[in-house]
DNA sequence: ACGGGCGTCTTTTTT
DNA sequence: AGACGCCCGT
């Protein structure tokens, strides 16, 4: 342990040693966070002979408490399983499978994910006869879970907004939601805290059980917790007040659901004689890289100011890009992974290319996939999102709890049994108003409603087959999706879709192999509990040599040594929603932070001038956080002015255009969209030309000689941009016709043949 | 009951 | 641009 300790700053020396009472932490990005946690751990176990079961220690995602496992484990030279490591959700849901019953609950209660809560709203919201145009299920939703993150339970809520016609109404539908999340065995996201929450209030033996047992706790990224969570480490540290807390108040990203950074900023009053701690020594980047993210995030309002500083190498000077649009953006990406490769002899894995939402990808991977990069993408569709796998995992649910409805509704008719609405309906109003589950009205459906009888008896006969076989998970999925007919379904369907179903079952089968290979105690119910807690990063491996793609949110505890933040414009990043709440503004600019601090050699910036997104094109500024960076630490700033200012060539294009503001709303009055449709007023863009002169300039480029009888489909043709290509489909309009062609590098696209300048090949 | 077609709406981030 | 819901015809 002596060893140990001298690997350590001073200031990490003092957050270890300092283990008795409250202490916070604050921790910049790139100061040796986890290390310091993991280093505490082994100190309190080696140091000061504490058991591994009197610790407490909460991440923020399963990899991160996976890896701090292993650190720990790699320090103290042996397994510390009896350690209890995990997210908040994991820890709680551990709990609740001992103890929910005390709330009324069965312990073998399955967990509603996003998708099922949205049916469920829907659900209640029809059976109130709710008006859906008048209040969003969205809304409602969203109210809700504000509500649970408040913790204010159905009759709190309704109580405290008694007037309110509208909250009322969701104060309605919160109740009777809740309701039938009881009826279903189940719990949501927030209930997993809450209800551990109610458990330790209302049973002094419970609170006292754990509140002995924890005599330590940790709590890393403190900045993104919530009241609930709050609330819960508070109860769970009552006892004997020994709590860690280690955060960065300048990254507090989740505010959106409900994280509130006030809990960090008002530790030391919450836990008085708190002793704070900051850690401002950056170990990750280069000086430039450092100067950039303080420069950004002085412009917030901040309680603990820190200055990050490094004894690292100054590095090279972040580079700025200004593209034309996102896929020359995105081809100024490629020409520099190429070059790092060559001159820095980098891997692809040293790469990371961050956006501020999903849909940014597209554009991105549409140009590496051209160029051969590859690549992987972190969040968008996940795995266990895809709809085989919901149903496999409805079936497994159902199995495993036969009073989820929601799973039975999912699966019921899936493959086709000729159960529709209507059957369902039924079977639905039946299980009200009898107030048994839904699948026990099919069961037991014989003798009033033979139709229904005749359609489920196999299901019901599989249900009851496999429920109660002993077998393993993976050897039950397969039954249940083979005796079901669900593989047959899709094989008989005999598409290139299906058969990536089948394969994506497969797969599913081989992860359910694993989980149950890992250790005996590894039930169905873990299996699936694993399921709705587990995240897309958690399966983020290095090993793969691949270009790494998500969003900034995704990347929060990541380092790659070389670092692309694209999209840096006005209205995308910062995020339109959030141009008119300063508040808002600061997260975002927390946000663009810890983006910047993820890079330890190369930072890359870049903006494009034109954007297609959502189905329409505008002319965004750049970020507000660009111009927040002094321009003499930005390589490449005068060259991406000049080419933001540039006045634009429009490209051959076989689309009319017409404009208008978009953004009226955010009074964001030089941010201009242009929408393809038709072209009926001429009013001046802002290049000072007409859309007349504009449709002008493209009919002359239109070419009135091609013969278009040589376009038939399967014909070989050659265009000056996208290479080779096969015509797939030919559509006549007006004096020309679509063409719809497969290229061999640049994919599918439809274009206009007289405009295109297609070359016809033999 | 079911599938296709059409129109509408929605676009943030996720444990 | 794409997802989703609704309506209609079978």
């Amino acid at each position: 342990m002596q060893n140990i300790l001298q690997e350590l700053n001073d200031k990490q020396k003092e957050a270890i040693q300092n283990t008795d009472g409250p202490c916070l932490i604050i921790a910049g990005a790139g100061s040796g966070k986890t290390k310091v946690l993991t280093y505490k751990i082994a100190y309190l176990i080696q140091e000061m002979g504490i058991k591994p079961w009197n610790i407490l220690a909460i991440t923020f995602t399963n990899k991160a408490a996976e890896e701090m496992r292993q650190r720990a484990e790699k320090l103290i030279g042996e397994n510390i399983n009896d350690l209890w490591l995990g997210t908040f959700h994991s820890i709680c849901v551990r709990i609740l499978r001992k103890f929910i019953d005390r709330l009324g609950y069965d312990t073998s209660f399955v967990i509603f994910d996003t998708s099922d809560q949205k049916t469920l709203v829907k659900n209640c919201m029809k059976e109130l006869n709710i008006d859906t145009k008048l209040l969003t299920e969205k809304s409602v939703l969203n109210a809700i879970s504000n509500a649970k993150n408040e913790m204010l339970e159905p009759e709190q809520y309704s109580l405290k907004y008694a007037g309110d016609f509208r909250k009322e109404t969701i104060g309605k539908v919160y109740t009777l939601y809740q309701k039938r999340l009881k009826d279903n065995n189940a719990v949501d996201f927030d209930d997993i805290i809450n209800f551990t929450i109610k458990i330790l209030m209302e049973n002094p033996d419970i609170l006292d059980y754990y509140s002995t047992k924890f005599r330590y706790i940790l709590v890393d990224e403190y900045q993104d917790t919530n009241k609930a969570q709050f609330t819960l480490i508070t109860l769970l540290a009552s006892k004997y007040g020994n709590i860690t807390v280690v955060g960065d108040n300048d990254q507090g990203i989740y505010g959106f659901r409900g994280a509130d950074i006030a809990n960090i900023l008002n530790f030391e009053k919450d836990f008085p004689g708190t002793n704070i701690i900051k850690l401002e020594q950056n170990y990750r980047c280069t000086g430039n890289i450092l100067k950039v993210a303080n420069a950004v995030i002085k412009h917030n309002q901040n309680k603990y100011e820190k200055k990050l500083w490094t004894e690292n190498d100054e590095g090279t000077l972040p580079y700025i890009f200004c593209g034309k649009d996102e896929y020359s953006e995105a081809e100024f990406l490629i020409e520099n992974i190429n070059r790092l490769k060559r001159e820095e002899y980098f891997k692809y894995s040293d790469f990371a290319i961050l956006y501020r939402m999903n849909s940014q990808s597209r554009a991105i991977e549409d140009k590496l996939r051209i160029e051969n990069i590859p690549y992987k993408i972190i969040g968008g569709l996940k795995f266990y999102e895809r709809k085989e796998i919901k149903d496999a995992i409805a079936y497994l649910r159902l199995i495993s709890n036969q009073s989820d409805n929601f799973a039975l509704e999912r699966i019921i008719n899936e493959p086709k049994r000729g159960v529709g609405k209507t059957s369902l309906d039924n079977i639905r109003n039946i299980a009200i108003q009898n107030n048994i589950s839904m699948y026990e009205v099919i069961k037991n459906a014989s003798d009033f409603i033979p139709r229904i009888y005749e359609n489920t008896r196999q299901f019901v006969e599989v249900i009851e087959e496999l429920k109660s076989t002993e077998c393993t998970i993976s050897e039950l999925i397969m039954q249940v999706l083979n005796k079901s007919g669900y593989i047959q379904a899709l094989k008989d369907e005999n598409t290139i879709e299906a058969e990536t179903r089948i394969q994506n079952i497969e797969e599913f089968v081989t992860v359910a192999n694993e989980f149950e290979n890992e250790s005996a105690e590894n039930t169905l119910t873990e299996f699936l509990n694993g399921i709705a807690l587990a995240s897309d990063t958690d399966n983020l491996e290095n090993s793969d040599d691949v270009v790494t793609l998500m969003t900034l949110h995704s990347a929060k505890g990541l380092e790659y040594p070389a670092i692309f933040l694209v999209g840096l414009e006005e209205g995308i990043f910062p995020g339109y929603q959030s141009m008119d709440n300063p508040e808002d503004i600061e997260e975002e600019r927390r946000l663009f932070y810890v983006g910047v601090t993820r890079a330890k050699q190369f930072l890359f910036l870049t903006f494009a001038k034109r954007r297609t997104i959502f189905g329409s094109t505008s002319y965004n500024p750049p970020s507000r956080f660009l111009k927040e960076i002094p321009k003499e630490i930005l390589d490449g700033y005068e060259k991406a002015m000049e080419e933001k200012d540039k006045n634009e060539e429009f490209e051959n294009s076989n689309v009319e255009w017409n404009y208008k503001n978009h953004y009226n709303k955010a009074d964001f009055s030089n941010v201009i969209t242009y929408q393809a449709k038709d072209l009926s007023n001429s009013t001046s863009t802002k290049f000072g030309r007409t859309a007349e002169s504009f449709l002008a300039s493209i009919q002359a480029k239109k070419n009135t000689d091609v013969d278009l009888s040589k376009f038939k489909v399967g014909q070989k043709i050659y265009h000056k941009k996208f290479g080779q290509g096969v015509i797939s489909k030919l559509e006549p309009e007006e004096d020309d016709i679509k063409v719809d062609i497969d290229f061999e590098k640049a994919g599918h696209k439809r274009l206009m043949a007289k405009f295109a300048g297609l070359e016809i090949l033999e």
